[in-house]
DNA sequence: CTGAAAGCGCTAACAT
DNA sequence: ATGTTAGCGCTTTCAG
């Protein structure tokens, strides 16, 4: 394989004017930039990445950290629809991404690793193993840092750089949108109060519709289900459901299916993350839709910033959702 | 950040004594082992990983190829189901994981470049963006690298690393399964004839099920649901359907659940690929569990395999389904 | 068992 | 505009 010497000899420059003409240096003029470039190609020479993340003292790399035990992609795709947002946005910006497990319990040290070993440039944490210890080494350290999706307990991460979706402004999306379809009655069906999600959709939507219904339990198709046969026993039939996850969203709909009831006719239904199923479902579901990939590549993009300008201060951003309207909600005159 | 220079210095021995002991030499006594070891840890040492990278003409890291646009991850989460198991065995190697991007159409160029680049030691391809050129480059260049899934035109990969999931063998099972529990009539909803993985499924039920009724369409829910009132219809009813993935299982069940048949009494269901939502389900699915998380894990072996012993010479691997029994499917007497 | 020294291939500051 | 040169921090012969 040829390295940067053979180029320069055949070229018979020196190697840094090889490097320069490589690199577009403006000092090399365009000529001999031509002929060097020409002869590389020739040579098949390419640089050695080693070599090159070696001299530069940056490996042009970040590493995505998360728990990616088996069945994650089944339980969460959605990360997986960040991770491949941000590779996208890293790549164009001429990083790489590392894909790497771990768990809140060693976040800490494997983190620690990364940096003091300088295996990567940057890092980006999903908020699920974020930490209080964590977060305290990544700002002490000032450690190029994005968290993916807001940490949840706000005395861990008051001060680690994160992006998340506004799933309040999610809620609130949904609630005026069917306010304006004239919706009247409305049940929320929702997780418990300690998912985070799923209370932030829900106080949205309390900033729209004062007194709706909330329905809690388990994020699970079976507790959507019981949902959806209790709301639909309900003294007055409510008209439309807001369901916080997918999940709960197919319960509901298989509940109003074993009882006949039809969509959006008999119960309108909206609900929150995009997944394609939700256009696979009979009708297709209105959703607030959340872009987890394009949450990726903010996130890819603000961590590069970060690397670049160390000092800068962004310290979050927020994703807008956007209502997707499908044959789950329907006009309801005035 | 101290060097390794500095723990010399401070240990009182030469750097490439500090080296060995670091890395476990043979031919460093033990107390001076854990002399060194001690000081390098008072001292927060680290080796600089680009530094060793370097040296050592190896980055201890793969990358894993596929195509990863919006929405790969919601409609092929397998994928990154193997791509979680792969970086489980080969960070217990000692190997990272990259995660790029990249299209049937480039794929050749990028390999190329990640090789002659030296950026990685081996590359985990997914099956979907093989080509012929690539296969070629890959058998030519003795490069180490895994295909993970069958490549589907043999004339593009015969000559390639692989690992995937007998398919064929997964439909023996299920078939074998059911002929246990005494079912005698049955239904394939399948998919056209162009899908090589519903087609390897069907020809194991074949082998083991001679006038299997088969179905065949599109591999989305619409079909399913269409096959599923379609096979209510038959003259004679059958006692089971297999379904070829989890698509076309969830349509059928709607098509029965909109039938009012019930399940396992009215008919029978067995599903491949064991998508956590087959447990969700209601009655929960019976399948037959390709374990993609665990493939990954081999691909990941294997490729580590290739990389120290580029001799060696694996040439495919099959990883073996495994059959799940759940509540939609039960015994039929004889 | 330990140390000296020669790279690894490239970048970048500095000199010309 | 181009060349000279000094690293980058570690691994790895090879000599002692």
């Amino acid at each position: 394989m040829a390295t940067i010497k053979d180029v320069a000899r055949e070229a018979g420059v020196s190697i840094s004017t090889v490097s320069k003409a490589i690199n577009g240096s403006y000092t090399i003029s365009e000529e001999q930039i031509k002929h060097i470039k020409k002869i590389a190609a020739q040579m098949g020479y390419k640089p050695n990445a080693r070599a090159q993340t070696f001299a530069r003292k940056s490996t042009r790399s970040a590493v995505f950290l998360s728990c990616l035990d088996r069945n994650t992609a089944f339980v969460n795709p959605h990360m997986f629809e960040m991770i491949s947002g941000a590779e996208s946005s890293l790549r164009e910006k001429g990083y790489s991404l590392f894909l790497q497990h771990c768990e809140a319990k060693d976040i800490c040290h494997i983190a620690k690793g990364i940096i003091d070993s300088k295996s990567a440039d940057g890092l980006l944490i999903h908020a699920s193993v974020i930490t209080r210890e964590l977060s305290i080494m990544l700002t002490r350290g000032n450690i190029p840092h994005i968290v993916i999706g807001k940490p949840e307990k706000p005395e861990a991460g008051n001060s680690l750089c994160w992006i998340d979706n506004n799933n309040c402004l999610a809620g609130e999306v949904a609630a005026r949108y069917l306010l304006e379809l004239g919706y009247k009655t409305a049940v929320f069906a929702g997780g418990y109060e300690t998912d985070k999600i799923s209370e932030d959709r829900l106080s949205g939507v309390q900033n729209e519709m004062k007194d709706i219904v909330v329905l809690r339990g388990e994020s699970s198709i079976g507790d959507g289900n019981r949902m959806g046969l209790e709301l639909l026993s309900l003294p007055e039939r409510p008209q439309v459901v807001i369901c916080a996850n997918n999940h709960l969203a197919y319960g509901c709909l298989q509940a109003f299916r074993s009882k006949n009831v039809s969509i959006p006719d008999g119960i309108s239904l909206v609900a929150f993350d995009d997944h394609p199923f939700a256009l696979f479902m009979n009708p297709p579901l209105t959703t607030v839709s959340i872009d987890v990939y394009e949450m990726g590549v903010q996130a890819g993009k603000l961590l590069v910033s970060k690397i670049r300008k160390p000092g800068m201060q962004v310290q979050s951003f927020t994703t807008v959702p956007t209502l997707v309207a499908r044959g789950s909600t329907h006009n309801v005159g005035t």
